[in-house]
DNA sequence: TTGTATGCGTTATCAA
DNA sequence: TTGATAACGCATACAA
């Protein structure tokens, strides 16, 4: 049972306007081919019938869509957002429309949404880091969609991407924490299987412990799924241990939050008996209490040159090349120095 | 220049396999239809050359897409994304997907993504709040494109839509903020103009007044744009207000956080000094601090109700018909009896 | 400036 | 169980 009364289509157009279909499409994409007299008869052709163009029959005859597909992790919280509109922002200057579509952080659904953008002719695919079965690498080469990196940047990967070294980000993060006197580190994490931000992440840590003459094998690692509730959850674990962590790293700053509030319930003061760092600077960071120590990301910047990057590659040919874009931490309150004698 | 090579069809297929299109294309949609040998032959190829179905090519010949749209102001925080979340997953049980668009809350972009929906062959459209240009409601009409409206209940409307009624929702809680002694009212809204949601708000704290024997016109808006910065500026505003306000209204619990964390800044205690009430009880309102008073709204049951009857709608054609979900005022911290003196 | 005719990659009808 | 073939709605090369 279907009573829905099929759409006007260029045909029923052309009829009520009493010209061709070539001309009602000539009307729609190239008006100035179109003599003013034909044109105002078939706009308001076009105005009474409600017409509306078949994207895909449009898509099909035109063997393009200036659509571009963004994938990301998750829509559930802040993290991408930002990046994301200026990346849709800077795309609609180029007359390029944004897909998205989010996967929430499963492999398997990225794949599907992957093949799904491809299917509705999506010209190019914006994905988050590099790590990913090269089965679905070799699909994308033959379906002919490039595809640009980004929120990483890799100088050994030959796919180019814009972003930033998670590695040196969180490294120099966690050398201002250990100058602070921090030895007991713990680090809530993303899943570190298949997501290369989060080993980074973690190595970043690693690699700053080695460089203070610490043992990296003495970092606390919890890997969790993103969420203010997870956060909670794995910070309550960590203040189990012996000794307990003087300092929590956060694999970005809704798990932050998340420690944070907890830390709250279970009394233990914030930086005073314990420093929480945060990663990303969502405005979330801003907004906690106290407000949050955390690694800051050029989130917009990072849109605004992949989008630049893409309508470049697509109208005008231009190569896709890799971009690296800096991080900064930035110090709130949750970091103190550590307590003396604890 | 465009070094693409066209992608592999199901022409190309059905050469490699030695069959027909037509057999292809049941290998996909009939499996069972085609014999187990044939069936093989035909993945194995579908493999090799990685073919994946054309989605405009299919959307003309199958004269649907499975596709159901959805539109909502802003992804730039978390507050669609639950109920968003749950219509997804509601909507993927039975099959079909759902494809976002966000507006910033911005008329003229909305027309242009529902256009842009319906274009891309959206079986069926999600819109938050009733209110628009009655032009659009008319081209969705001739396009034939069923819509649900949520967020919103509206018992006058003849439009179908699963949601709550705002006016109650914020007159409730306004209720009670009264009874907590509080007289100077103020309230920090979405612009009203064009938008269903704000103005019952507004309504509701109206009504609340009137009914205590206030007046309604002694409540003190100020209508701004939906953000954290712009909630505290809102409130910076409004402390200068004299009498001062002694309990702040935001539209959304975003804004009430923006305001939470200027009165911080001003060195105004919450809820010693002034009482802050937010709207929708996103996750952000825990984490807050003070813990946010608010309007809790039921996100996931609204999004899970509005997937599954737009999926019963196509697949069985059963009408489209209002729900009306209730909501609830949460008291957390930031709202406080009203200071003896202030 | 306008019209004609063809092809785009599927599904679905009808025959075989 | 399989194969031809006609739509589907539009863009575009070519002709007028």
């Amino acid at each position: 049972m279907n009573l829905k009364r099929p759409a006007p289509t260029l045909h029923d157009v052309s009829v009520a306007a009493g010209v061709s279909t070539a001309t009602v499409s000539r009307c729609l994409n190239f008006p100035d081919q179109v003599a003013k007299l034909t044109r105002d008869k078939v706009l308001s052709a076009i105005q009474l019938l409600g017409y509306s163009p078949n994207f895909g029959a449009k898509a099909m005859a035109a063997r393009r869509t200036n659509t571009i597909g963004a994938i990301i992790p998750t829509m559930e919280n802040a993290i991408f957002a930002r990046g994301l509109e200026a990346f849709q922002e800077e795309l609609r200057l180029h007359g390029f429309t944004m897909l998205v579509a989010s996967t929430s952080y499963r492999p398997e659904i990225e794949e599907e949404q992957i093949r799904s953008l491809v299917a509705r002719g999506a010209d190019a695919l914006l994905l988050i880091g590099h790590e990913r079965d090269p089965e679905i690498y070799r699909f994308l080469e033959t379906q002919g969609v490039p595809v640009l990196i980004t929120w990483v940047f890799d100088a050994e990967s030959t796919r180019p991407s814009v972003g930033f070294d998670n590695r040196v980000a969180m490294m120099e993060m966690a050398i201002k924490v250990i100058e602070f006197g921090h030895t007991e580190l713990a680090f809530i994490s993303a899943a570190t299987a298949r997501n290369d931000r989060a080993t980074a992440r973690l190595n970043g840590i690693g690699d700053a412990m080695i460089a203070a003459g610490l043992n990296a094998d003495d970092l606390h690692c919890i890997e969790t799924t993103y969420g203010i509730e997870e956060g909670a959850a794995a910070f309550d674990k960590l203040m189990l241990k012996t000794p307990r962590p003087t300092a929590v790293f956060c694999g970005n700053d809704v798990l932050a939050v998340g420690a944070l509030r907890r830390a709250r319930e279970l009394k233990i003061a914030v930086p005073q008996d314990v420093s929480i760092i945060g990663f990303d600077d969502i405005e979330l960071a801003q907004v906690a209490y106290p407000p949050l120590t955390t690694v800051h990301v050029p989130h917009r910047e990072m849109g605004r040159r992949a989008g630049h990057a893409l309508a470049d590659h697509l109208k005008n040919g231009t190569p896709l090349k890799s971009v690296q874009l800096g991080t900064r931490p930035v110090l709130r309150e949750t970091l103190a120095p550590v307590k003396v004698g604890s």
